[in-house]
DNA sequence: CCATACTATGCGCTTAGGCGAATACTTCCA
DNA sequence: TGGAAGTATTCGCCTAAGCGCATAGTATGG
């Protein structure tokens, strides 16, 4: 297993003072994708195996691979051996915590939550 | 251009069942810059007006601008008038806890945070 | 110890979205 | 009402990051 949770960027990991920004952001950038956060919910009820995450997302086995594999190092879920197979499963109950935060406020919003939409100009 | 808040995707942003995943997604993604996420934290310690804001953020105008209004169409923060100038807060308590509750868990997971870092294979 | 099932990586392509610079639009006050 | 201060939009550029496909790497079970 090459490079996967060695520090490149981070500092010390423990001389951060509170987290940094970048770090922050870094971590809802992982829930600012649809398929990701489709896949977090999709786990958040139950533990899964990569085949159901796979069959959930609807999109390719490599595509989900990577996208697990970014969940798992946000911390959002962990992956564990069973057999042949992975299972992912979230084990910190903050997590439920935030995505339902989240969406609590995102349907109070949901109106106005089309954000963003004046930036590009792609097909008109 | 007129367009801002008019539903261009989004359904009927009232028949939506309990918010859909894009959305709530978009909402995350709001987040996922860190220049927005240190804008909102900001104005989170206060209310601020736009120069406040560029300042802080240490970007142009224009951008920091097109930042805010993100942040406000996606309910993050509001946009009072006071005289020529704009003052921006953030009115619902919620945001604060979901920031807090998301930097508690990014610390906690810091380390590995590096996420996505294979992702890409840009420069090295 | 090899075959197979499962998982991860590399590559090329394409789009979203961040940035600066220039500029247009708004407000308010003299 | 005109000018200055404040705010928003457009444009071109460039990188991040999503996707599929092909394939390489692993772990388990026969």
């Amino acid at each position: 297993m090459p490079q996967r949770l060695n520090t490149p960027s981070v500092p010390t990991a423990d001389e951060i003072p509170c987290t940094h920004l970048d770090t922050v952001a870094k971590f809802f950038r992982a829930l600012s994708d649809p398929t990701r956060l489709k896949l977090l919910e999709f786990i958040l009820r139950g533990e899964r195996t990569s085949a159901e995450c796979v069959e959930h997302a609807g999109i390719s086995q490599p595509r989900v691979s990577v996208h697990l594999s970014c969940l798992v190092d946000c911390g959002y879920v962990t992956a564990r051996r069973d057999g042949k197979k992975l299972r992912y499963s979230v084990g910190d109950p903050r997590v439920a915590d935030l995505v339902v935060l989240a969406r609590s406020l995102a349907a109070d919003n949901a109106t106005a939550l089309t954000c963003c939409t004046r930036i590009p100009d792609s097909q008109d």
